[in-house]
DNA sequence: CTGTTAGCGCTTTCAC
DNA sequence: GTGAAAGCGCTAACAG
């Protein structure tokens, strides 16, 4: 039960003026007897009072509320976004709300409702890998509620959008893999449905295109993101009568599983075969061999993100634009690649 | 900008009745004549009626929001929490908003002004291993702001704390290298402001004692989490005249670096030396000799300390009470304390 | 069953 | 410079 909480009307009373005189005091106008102001000031701070956010929310009809929206909370990428933009919020007097969907399509709709319940003024979203429909979301458009995608964006939505630039940064994976002598390299491709999988698999396709190797199509194969089902797919691609001697995995956790799957097959990596990840999670460095792996600026992507989100409160919905920042990655070569000398003790 | 919501006023205004009904209709007020109830259904509906937040929140003097205060967001331990707390939040009509203190006091004491700004009806807590003083937590107490600990909990404060079975935990830990044949057990040992790591200690000790093994004081490191000395404490350690057989760290961060400075030095893990650490972290898994750990249910933390608070906020702040929910861990046996199969491809 | 009125805590015209 | 009054969107006590 909540102690009774200083008003402006109980500075007013106690000083004998009114509470708009207060009220203009706390708030600095300038047109306040400097005695009344100091009085003011003072009893506010003997009584401790604190504004009510309450009210001003109602006021300005804004709950200084920003909801984010992430498909999982499991590898480290989303927490690392999430504490990027609650930084960069907290600046502008915004608090984030987080709700995860657990990869589910029906959760995030739950989740999307649940923010406009709350009155968010405005939201960040990363899809789920289910998520196929946006009516969901493009609500928000519609009711001129701000919204703003980040690494898994929705392309029909003319709204802004913050990605890596999955494309360059798959495209140098696999030319790395080629530089160091490999030829057939195979990939283990994210859903379609998901952009950045979409163009992981094109920054593949036109490494091998330009350094003249050609497209084996029993070398890509579709992955889910269900994690069970990558050392079937492993052992499969293992056990081709020309077997891969690169691996290019769309992300870490199946990349580390890969890992396992070829160690146990008494497969030698790199030599025999060189693995590159995506994402630079935490279990990257500690696998062994460590995991060559591309890094994402994740607590940037997520300041950037509400950055975006600030610019469109100012704006009509009708003049949003639907840009894309797309943010700088980074390859990390490490063991499963390359061997490199190890470090010394 | 945010588009014209539509009100209780504009129903009341097209069904040409007062918003007190409209009201009432909408809330599933007994007193309506159900021709009018219907109406006023069909036409918010119609109009894509949504009930203001922002009002009921300034009626009710709350801002039906939950603030969580965590040191780190680097691990996989916090994230998870934060989850937990916020499925449990949701479902009883509260939102989550999360902060953390980056291991840093100050950025604590921030935190907190932060959340007493955004009228929090309660706050969850885990203070950072610098957290010595209490006063910027007191506030919430003084002012009848629920408030409830979690994992890294204050002793000085008379309110409900969740934490796990520490001592038994290290002591089952401990007990669990003996039983594998280890005499000359270390540990490393977290900061002494935070309780856990005095739990931790005191358990390692007492399972030393029941098996009669005497206390060497050198084998007892104090470490203050920064992750960057554990390599320099473990070769202290493997240097002395008579090496450890056995390793009992404070948390997997550095149960994990000291698994790697061992191999570096050519010491066979469990054969040499037996090590456990604590948490079941995301990489604890995957280093190679697989680490044996304490896992702990961050989620059920989560959701408890949220449990917690909403009873809390039933009561006056002089009933509170200082409960503290005590929740099981379990020991996870890994290969860097027993030689285990490795599993079949 | 329904309308009127007051009020949550604050800002903001409009007077004086 | 300061006060009175209206209003943000809604609920609830009180009449009728």
């Amino acid at each position: 039960m909540r102690i009774h909480q200083t008003t402006i009307y109980d500075i007013a009373k106690e000083l004998k003026i009114s509470k708009s005189t207060v009220s203009r005091a706390l708030t600095g106008h300038p047109e306040v007897k400097s005695e009344t102001r100091q009085a003011v000031l003072r009893l506010a701070e003997e009584l401790d009072y604190q504004r009510s956010r309450l009210s001003l929310n109602l006021i300005a009809r804004k709950s200084s509320l920003i909801g984010i929206i992430v498909p999982e909370f499991n590898t480290s990428f989303f927490p690392q976004v999430v504490i990027g933009a609650q930084e960069t919020a907290s600046k502008h007097g915004y608090n984030i709300i987080v709700s995860q969907s657990n990869e589910q399509f029906e959760t995030e709709v739950e989740n999307t409702k649940v923010m406009l319940a709350s009155q968010v003024d405005g939201i960040l979203v990363s899809v789920t890998k289910e998520t196929r429909s946006f009516e969901h979301l493009k609500v928000f458009e519609r009711k001129g509620i701000p919204i703003v995608f980040f690494n898994r964006v929705c392309d029909e939505m003319l709204v802004p959008k913050v990605v890596i630039n999955d494309y360059e940064a798959a495209f140098g994976a696999v030319e790395h893999l080629i530089q160091t002598g490999k030829r057939r390299i195979a990939h283990l491709a994210g859903p379609e449905s998901l952009i950045t999988s979409r163009k992981r698999l094109k920054g593949y396709e036109d490494a091998l295109k330009k350094h003249q190797i050609p497209l084996d199509e029993s070398l890509i194969i579709p992955y889910d993101l269900t994690l069970g089902k990558v050392k079937a797919f492993v052992k499969q691609l293992m056990e081709l009568k020309y077997p891969p001697d690169g691996l290019f995995m769309v992300n870490d956790p199946a990349a580390i599983e890969a890992i396992q799957t070829i160690k146990h097959l008494g497969i030698r990596i790199p030599e025999e075969i060189g693995i590159v990840g995506f994402s630079n999670d935490y279990g990257s460095e500690l696998i062994e061999p460590s995991l060559t792996t591309i890094a994402q600026p994740q607590r940037l992507m997520g300041s950037t993100a509400v950055q975006l989100l600030l610019e469109l409160m100012d704006k009509e919905a009708s003049q949003w634009k639907a840009i894309t920042k797309t943010l700088d990655s980074s390859l990390i070569i490490r063991n499963s690649s390359v061997r490199l000398e190890s470090e010394p003790v």
